[in-house]
DNA sequence: AATTTCAATAGCGAAATGCAATCAATCAGG
DNA sequence: CCTGATTGATTGCATTTCGCTATTGAAATT
């Protein structure tokens, strides 16, 4: 039952009987005989398909969120049975936005410091893509913003607050200014997240506001690589304080706060809802609540 | 998984290899390998024995409150998908305590209305059974008091409040007031529910706080056996107003109002936690919320 | 029209499931 | 300390299920 579902939940993400095949590591007649029989044991017809995939059915839907509890709550109670015998070890999945790299670093640190045993995977994903991922477990946890897309059935736990700030090279006449407006980076060259990431998108709604429309000649979907344009000159970039304090250190870089930066947006851990959590997903928690009030 | 899992269940419930298996239909040696390969595939040991069932190791307590969730939702899916395809229908298992049959009655009345399809197993108990049923997954529902056990993960919805009446023979001279104290009661012989009811340690509350000490000549689990020994004469009892009245229509039996019955219990509808509800219930709820306003 | 893509189906060996029969350990009573 | 009853584990065997390879059939693409 609980296998059938999990060929369920990857036909329906993958779209493709082939690919949720391959990614569960079994062949395609075995995944489409297990698709036909979780239809025939329910009753209903979950797929449309005639010799392609075509679709959930509507009530292949509704059947799509109880597979996602049921295998995730399934997957909980053996992780919670695994960890009463091996202690809190094991491997724990974290999709973060780029602007957050840094602090899920923070996060791991002091976790592993706490639960030696425990193995990390770390992400690096736009806040849209990380919820796809909880919703469909293929992550534990999330660093994402907690206040701007519609989080569902989550658990949440603050961290911090966004504070944006231009980073430029030593040698702009901006470098300076004890601080500017977002008026002030009207002509600069800006290189800047894509337009997928939420903190580009902020970031365009905060020059929206001051009336200037950015001109952004580089985009990335790394933090990494908006540095080190900047510090080949000729380019800034707006990061938020902590990602710019590291990624600027030992380098001929200026750091400037931006004047009515004061959309401040709350980042934290975001984990599906589920009660009780795994034990390793509550120390996780934990240990965002720790970080928060530091 | 999930048959393993209601095995474990079902053995955790009766306390008996051999009567776990005959309540699901198997035999004792299927049920024995099946929690044997349950425990091998969690990796942890659930139940202590040794050629004797010896109760749940502490692993096996915490196992037992997953596996009552995994296979609560499997049900609840099963069922959501039986409905959308063959409409409300079904089989809807309903705990009640006695002093609430009457009720029940109206409740499935009103919903058969609605729902001709749907089939109803009413079954008298008290509370602390209804509780322990819903948790084994033995009923669907509980018509029970709201207000006095502590439950846990439940969905609840009130419907009314039991008002306790004193019914007697219609030539018991209390018949003549117009209503009665507890005081009162101090000399009569009294007909009640036995004390595993809540309902009876509710009564024992009220004579306690009137410094009266019941007796209790007749004790019975069935409100129609204490109705029938007041009909019989020499008897009386206390009923909730609605029981009451039922009971004694057409008899030559008489309701006083009982003063200073001012505890009055919350009665209501109790079902276990689950997001979403299974639909059947969902429309019970919704009669339920119906008959509350009435 | 030829080719490619994609899911369904057929056939087959391996693994699992579930039963009846049996065994081993424990308990109650004499 | 023995004896019969209880209770769960074990064994052996028939049946079913599972998952693979190979193939087919139907659309989509060229």
């Amino acid at each position: 039952m609980i296998n059938k579902l999990e060929m369920f939940i990857a036909v329906a993400k993958e779209g493709h009987f082939g690919r949720a095949a391959e990614s569960l590591g079994v062949t395609q007649p075995t995944l489409s005989t297990g698709i036909k029989q979780l239809e025939e044991n329910l009753g209903v017809q979950l797929i449309f398909r005639g010799s392609r995939y075509g679709g959930l059915t509507p009530e292949g839907a509704r059947a799509l969120v109880w597979a996602r509890r049921l295998v995730g709550d399934a997957r909980a109670f053996r992780e919670e049975m695994r960890v009463s015998r091996h202690g809190l070890s094991g491997h724990l999945r974290l999709a973060v936005i780029p602007t957050a790299l840094t602090w899920a670093a923070k996060l791991s640190a002091r976790f592993a410091e706490a639960h030696p045993k425990v193995r990390f995977t770390i992400l690096s994903r736009n806040s849209s893509d990380i919820l796809k991922m909880l919703e469909n477990l293929e992550v534990d946890a999330g660093l994402s913003y907690l206040d701007n897309e519609p989080l569902g059935r989550m658990t949440t736990a603050p961290i911090y607050t966004e504070r944006y700030t231009l980073v430029c090279h030593a040698d702009n006449p901006l470098a300076l200014q004890s601080q500017v407006t977002w008026a002030d980076l009207a002509g600069e060259r800006l290189c800047l997240l894509t337009p997928d990431m939420q903190n580009r998108r902020i970031i365009n709604q905060c020059f929206m506001e001051a009336d200037v429309t950015p001109d952004a000649l580089v985009e990335a979907n790394s933090t990494l690589v908006l540095a080190a344009h900047v510090e080949q000159g000729g380019w800034v970039t707006i990061l938020p304080s902590d990602m710019a304090r590291f990624l600027s250190a030992g380098k001929h870089l200026a750091i400037v706060p931006i004047m009515g930066a004061h959309v401040e947006h709350i980042v934290g851990l975001v984990a599906p809802f589920r009660e009780p959590h795994t034990p390793v997903l509550d120390a996780l928690l934990t240990q965002a609540a720790g970080l928060n009030r530091a």
